[in-house]
DNA sequence: AAAACCAATCGTATATTTGCGATAATAAAT
DNA sequence: ATTTATTATCGCAAATATACGATTGGTTTT
């Protein structure tokens, strides 16, 4: 990709902004929050449920919003219960709309 | 990247959003839009100095822009002023302050 | 200890994104 | 008509993303 050496400076927050974005970037993510934000929780079997999607498909879209940090897993064995990450939620949802005017 | 054949069917609105969230989801193209929130508009040269990168880069980033309906460019030739669709940029800030509650 | 359950991870294939230099396109100025 | 200025597009290479089936790793139940 000949990716420039040194790394660009940019202003505070918009590499944040940008990480959450991205994260936000994929229909099936956006809905699997719209999901917990109704549903305040669940389990990873529920969206495999819902989405027309193998069970590796939509692990990997949790993995990619827990890793962005809009949501985090709690172990209720054998499953996993993912919430909204309410901290960085407060956070994103600041940035977007400080983003915004 | 076997595909399933037929769309995956979202709720209203979640696709755009999408949209929207991939065009934010690159520190640059965050960049390039506050640089127009402030300048209001502008042209690829002026960023093309701003940026430490390629001219050829910077045009892709403004496409990503213009293709996702967030910029619009206007003919001042031999130039070309961008600047924020202020329709759809309405539309992007409805739709991510309802995401965000 | 074995079987069952659930979710993550691995391996793979394909698509898309990001970046660059080089080239083309367009319009203005000479 | 040629040159100049500005931006878009092409072609390439490397990195990332998306999707799947198969496998692995925990935990509970039998």
């Amino acid at each position: 990709m000949k990716r420039s050496l040194e790394h660009i400076e940019y202003k505070e927050g918009t590499e944040v902004l940008a990480r959450f974005a991205k994260a936000l970037g994929h229909p099936t993510r956006i809905a699997i929050l719209k999901h917990l934000e109704n549903q305040s929780c669940c389990f990873t079997g529920d969206l495999v449920d819902v989405f027309p999607l193998a069970q590796s498909t939509i692990s990997q879209h949790l993995k990619e919003l827990k890793d962005a940090g809009l949501i985090q897993g709690e172990l209720k064995p054998p499953k996993i219960k993912y919430c909204i990450n309410q901290e960085n939620w407060k956070i994103a949802k600041s940035l977007f709309s400080a983003f915004f005017d």
